[in-house]
RNA sequence: GGGCGCGUCGCAUAGCGGCAAUUGCUCGUGGCUGUAAACCACGCGGUCUUUGACCUUCGGGGGUUCGAGUCCCUCCGCGCCCA
């Protein structure tokens, strides 16, 4: 992988980049769709290239349980078994180490939206409640959430698991923290978190000395080695942050990830990332794991951010609702919706817009057709690429 | 004509003397940020001074009882069996 930074911001550190490799380019800002299980929910690949997509996400974790990676080697690779042969990120398996442990613990997201606005009461830990999970310095011991089989991840595990699939762009193995862990333990969390970084990168070294300088079949190809991003942790904290920057920053990564708990509200978040940002190597990519809302998009490319993976537009793609611009949202599950002729928005230029009344898709969810989630999450991701078309124009067109 | 059984919130169900009354579906409203999520939560007789109070409810009418959806009588409707 190279990246190529194509134009800077004067007036902030948005940037106008390339991220070249083997399976071709991402232009950033980027938005990433989620292939957790090598499976954009409901979509067809072909139709994510119509809607623009160059990249797609996919998960270490789930597909290590299911198919199995080595069985995704055999079948040629994780590109030709999904048949997406454009670029491929996957997630390392680090936040099932939240999602299937502290977050079930918890019983909150990684920002944690559960927190009561001033004066009110605060959120206090539910206790112990059973997860699939147990840390140790080693790695994690997984309780598989399939089959209740259990599995022992390490960095060096996920990093083979991560080859085996074959993906462009890998990240190494971290602890994604809650927002309700103290202080003692995120710094504990994120301490180990760095060791564990260091031992992926050794895992990972053989591939990264070997291919290094020799890419290059023709001019102007991109670098064809796969490519290693590490992991920023820190919590909400500061210091932390700082000291998790500047750690992960120099230690030899092709990328960065900015990954754990983002605090307890978006203004948290920001500063996660005005503190970050600056002490990552400026000619590097910067990856905002899980986030996704418009509103944290021009945020964060504000700050610096090129590339970013969310859930949301096609979770909730799924479940009824539908993005608009300004944040807003509309549930198609809504008594109003039924008879209303409209499309989710007449100024979306989408296939599903063009085609489709609100009252249509009402009706798609109300029998539970299968066309519902699927038109929606055509919809809403569609929506995400318009969006970051217009923030990589922006950034263009700025003098 | 005789015998048996059944009528409960839109539909389907539970209930066998303390009940505004179970569960599922429908319906209504929220929520969803590196996917244990085509999911989850709450509401679903009415009114109010809404951590509670009052009113009206289990086919209709009457009765027993401190108290009846629950027991008894009767009427209406539905189903099955025998004539």
């Amino acid at each position: 992988m190279e990246f190529e930074i194509l134009k800077k911001s004067k007036k902030t550190r948005a940037r106008l980049g390339l991220i070249k490799t083997k399976h071709g380019v991402i232009h950033t800002p980027a938005f990433v769709p989620v292939a957790t299980q090598a499976a954009i929910k409901g979509l067809t690949t072909d139709q994510l290239k119509m809607i623009g997509f160059e990249s797609l996400l996919s998960n270490t974790y789930h597909l290590y349980l299911r198919p199995g990676d080595g069985l995704v080697k055999k079948m040629g690779g994780l590109h030709k078994f999904m048949n997406w042969d454009r670029p491929i990120w996957t997630d390392s398996g680090g936040f099932q180490v939240f999602s299937l442990g502290a977050a079930i613990e918890h019983g909150v997201g990684k920002i944690a939206n559960i927190f009561p606005s001033e004066g009110e009461q605060e959120h206090t830990i539910t206790g112990k409640k059973e997860t699939f999970t147990k840390i140790s310095e080693e790695g994690v011991e997984f309780k598989s959430h399939l089959d209740g089989s259990k599995h022992f991840l390490t960095p060096e595990k996920s990093i083979k698991i991560q080859e085996n699939l074959g993906a462009d762009i890998i990240f190494s193995f971290d602890e994604c923290t809650s927002p309700l862990h103290d202080k003692k333990y995120t710094k504990n969390s994120m301490e180990r978190t760095h060791r564990w970084a260091k031992r992926c990168l050794a895992a990972f070294k053989p591939k990264f000395k070997s291919l290094k300088f020799k890419v290059n079949g023709r001019a102007g190809l991109p670098a064809a080695r796969q490519a290693l991003f590490g992991i920023v942790q820190g919590g909400a904290y500061k210091d932390l942050r700082l000291k998790s920057a500047k750690t992960i920053g120099k230690m030899g990564f092709d990328g960065f990830g900015i990954g754990g708990s983002l605090g307890k509200s978006k203004a948290d978040m920001y500063k996660v990332l005005d503190w970050t940002i600056p002490l990552l190597p400026e000619k590097k990519p910067r990856h905002l794991l899980g986030i996704g809302s418009e509103e944290d998009i021009w945020e964060a490319v504000k700050r610096g951010v090129d590339t970013f993976d969310c859930v949301a537009p096609t979770r909730l793609g799924r479940n009824g609702g539908a993005l608009l611009p300004g944040g807003k949202r509309l549930s198609l599950r809504n008594a109003d919706c039924k008879d209303d002729k409209s499309p989710i928005n007449k100024k979306c230029g989408c296939h599903v817009c063009r085609n489709y009344s609100r009252a249509y898709l009402n009706h798609l969810f109300r029998a539970n057709e299968m066309l519902g989630p699927i038109l929606l999450t055509m919809h809403n991701l569609s929506f995400m690429e318009e969006l970051l078309r217009s923030v990589r124009e922006k950034i263009a067109k700025e003098k």
